[in-house]
RNA sequence: GCCGGUUUAGCUCAGCUGGUAGAGCAGCGGUUUUGUAAACCGAAGGUCGGGGGUUCGAGUCCCUCAACCGGCACCA
């Protein structure tokens, strides 16, 4: 029989017969080791043990105690696990696909009965007891036919949609937990022996299309997280709910921002707090846009469908946009408007007013754009996602070779905003060319290039989506991350071949004749209201000084300070800074936690001494202790600390 | 939009198998003048998300609508 060598991570190199497996190399190696062993990395290949080695290859074999291995085997022989166990409590469920996710797993179901909290409960148990039992783990190579007509006669029809989706006729592998069985390729662990009873918890139950697919049937999902220790899991569960706590939802009830109600879904009231902070941050943006060449318009927030019409959103976007139906005296039919749901149309109309010479451009025309759009009810999300918002929409109107620039430069705006406003850290996606496009293959080139070579001015690493760029050209997403994990898409950055052609925009080149230009569509925030909870939450509410809504509250501890509290309170508002009264007879433990809890950034309090000496008792937001200082001092101080970043 | 869950006082929540609603905090009145994360006493506060039904009787059971929460889909 061939011999092969095989090269351990030590430098020792161990010749086998070939055919052997990591199991068997292990055994070979020390009992102890096979025993604890739960996979291998061959060529950086993720190798379940029973799977034969027929050629040299560096190979490491994996315990427990190797994380990466060992969490996306735990998960993943979880989600086998849950299902056996789910299918054993409840015969006839049938099964789909059950992948490793981010900190655990999930398996989707097709069972008429819904699943409860209660029956998470159960499953838990009968996957302890499976656990238990250790159960080997065992797999085999199937052919194609034997395992539809196996699936066939399982009545698991979702298995059998999933191999003939398998290309080709790739051998399908099969792997058994005790008896119960799933097409799965793998790596699996030896037995369900070396899965951590007490470091999984089953967290919900959800739907799911089966394969993503709205048209497709819903399927239930269980959800589950899994680590190695139980103190792993435990922090986990800590982290969940110390995530809780810093939620824009329930923050922005505790400090007072805003609120929403039934009678306006998705819309936003801002209260004084919250309309404090919003006004900073678009100050802030506009005077960023100001420096950096952009001018301000602004459009009109109902317009007739006929604009709609043209510019294409009636035909692509009506189903989410509101509609506002005019009767007027004497006209044959009603005249249809729509809230905008976007700027752009508008945009261009500004800058079709009069000719354009290339001498223009790039042309850069920004608007604080109030959008509405019909979101689905259940997209909806707290500030995240609303039916009502405010884009820092700007479109640059530019040549094809301006593109590059232009992107550059806006790259450079949006990384030192976002460096401002305290995310150092962003996720840049670009996508590229869709199957069905408008604008040549030349075009794109042009564009796609000039997009990615802005990228690479600033970072070398990014996300490539093909074929998700927009039917009008190829974009960037920027991407901020809430407090619970959740990605949302805050810049935006897409180039637009056919809106100017829709709209029949045009500049007159160096030549005389008259051009195309490329039309950019541009967003930093993306929206204010997404924008500001993610900032809360980012900030778990202790907004940074100038963005704070309330900067200082000065509090008395004895009524006899009132008077000087409110010249304090005089001289901190004289030095432009953001600061209330809190003379109520109460105790100052009392005001200090509600202040706390309100996250107001720095406390005065106030009593006799402070009133002799004229100075006030300094308790940051946060600190334990407090320092008393000048009045005078005290004012500059904050003063100096109240001044948004741009303008230190 | 789809699946599941939730909706009781301003907020957080209790209310078992149907017998006509309860707590803490906040708010209000009073006492207290207080030194850095909740002083004390008192009175008050709810058509139990909307509508419909079953029942002698519904917060509780059924139907329906809505909003919200968690996912999924959507976010040209």
């Amino acid at each position: 029989m061939a011999q092969i060598s095989l090269s351990f991570p030590d430098g020792s190199v161990r010749s086998h017969d070939a055919g052997v497996t990591p199991a068997q190399v292990a055994a070979a190696i020390a009992p102890s080791l096979a025993k604890k062993a739960i996979s291998a990395t061959v060529d950086g290949v993720h190798w379940d043990l029973q799977w034969p080695l027929e050629r040299d290859a560096t190979i490491t074999l994996n315990t427990l105690a190797d994380e990466g291995p060992a969490l996306e085997l735990i998960r993943h022989d979880l989600a086998h696990v849950m299902a056996r166990a789910v299918q054993e409590l409840y015969p006839g469920v049938k099964v789909t696909i059950g992948p490793v996710i981010k900190d655990g797993w999930y398996y989707d179901f097709d069972r008429d009965e819904p699943f409860t909290p209660d029956d998470l409960g159960a499953i838990e148990k009968r996957m302890r007891e499976i656990i238990a039992a250790r159960d080997p783990v065992r797999t085999e190579v199937w052919d194609r036919p034997r395992a539809i007509a196996h699936y066939e006669a399982a009545g698991e029809p979702f298995k059998v949609e999933l191999i003939e989706a398998i290309p080709g006729d790739e051998p399908l592998r099969m792997y058994w937990h005790g008896d119960w069985q799933d097409l799965c390729r793998g790596p699996h662990l030896q037995h369900t022996g070396q899965l951590p009873a007490d470091a999984f918890k089953l967290m919900s139950v959800a739907g799911a299309y089966w394969r993503g697919d709205s048209r497709n049937k819903m399927l239930q999902r269980i959800y589950g997280v899994a680590f190695r220790t139980r103190d792993a899991l435990k922090a986990h569960l800590t982290l969940l709910e110390e995530a809780a706590k810093r939620d824009h939802r329930k923050l922005g009830r505790e400090m007072k921002l805003f609120h929403m109600q039934e009678e306006a879904p998705g819309m936003v009231f801002w209260h004084p707090n919250g309309w404090t902070v919003y006004r900073a941050l678009e100050d802030y943006m506009r005077r960023r846009l100001r420096t950096a060449g952009y001018q301000e318009i602004k459009t009109p927030q109902v317009v007739d469908r006929v604009l709609w019409e043209r510019s294409g959103h009636w035909e692509a976007y009506r189903d989410n946009m509101f509609l506002v139906e005019v009767d007027e005296e004497g006209a044959k039919e009603k005249r249809i408007n729509a809230l905008k749901p976007m700027n752009c149309p508008c945009h261009v109309q500004i800058y079709n007013h009069g000719l354009k010479s290339y001498r223009d451009l790039p042309l850069r025309l920004a608007e604080f754009g109030s959008c509405h759009r019909y979101e689905p009810s259940g997209s909806m999300h707290g500030l995240m996602r609303v039916r009502g918002f405010t884009q820092d929409d700007a479109h640059i109107f530019c040549t094809e070779d301006q593109i590059e620039a232009e992107c550059a430069d806006f790259i450079a705006l949006l990384s030192s905003i976002y460096a401002d406003l305290g995310f150092a850290n962003f996720d840049i996606k670009l996508s590229t060319r869709p199957e069905v496009r408008v604008g040549s293959d030349a075009v794109w080139d042009k564009a796609e290039t000039a997009l990615e070579r802005a990228i690479l001015k600033v970072r070398s690493d990014y996300e490539v989506d093909p074929g998700e760029g927009a039917f009008y050209g190829p974009k960037l997403d920027f991407k901020l991350t809430d407090a619970i994990g959740r990605e949302w898409q805050c810049g935006t950055f897409q180039a637009d071949f056919n809106l100017p052609e829709r709209l029949d925009a045009e500049y007159v080149g160096e030549d005389g004749a008259k051009h195309r230009p490329v039309m950019l569509h541009r967003a930093i925030l993306g929206s204010f209201e997404r924008f500001l909870g993610i900032l809360i939450e980012n900030y778990a509410g202790r907004l940074p000084f100038w963005l704070a809504p309330r900067q200082v509250v000065v509090a008395t501890i004895v009524s006899d300070a009132d008077a000087y509290a409110r010249e304090v309170v005089a001289a901190l508002t004289a030095a432009g800074l953001r600061a209330e009264l809190d003379t109520r007879n109460e105790k100052i433990n009392y005001k200090v936690r509600e202040h706390s809890v309100g996250k107001v950034p720095v406390i005065l309090a106030l009593g006799a001494r402070e009133v002799t000496e004229r100075t006030v008792s300094v308790r940051r937001l946060g600190e334990q202790g407090s320092r008393t200082a000048p009045l005078d001092a005290l004012v500059a101080e904050l003063a100096a600390e109240a001044t948004p970043p741009d303008l230190r």
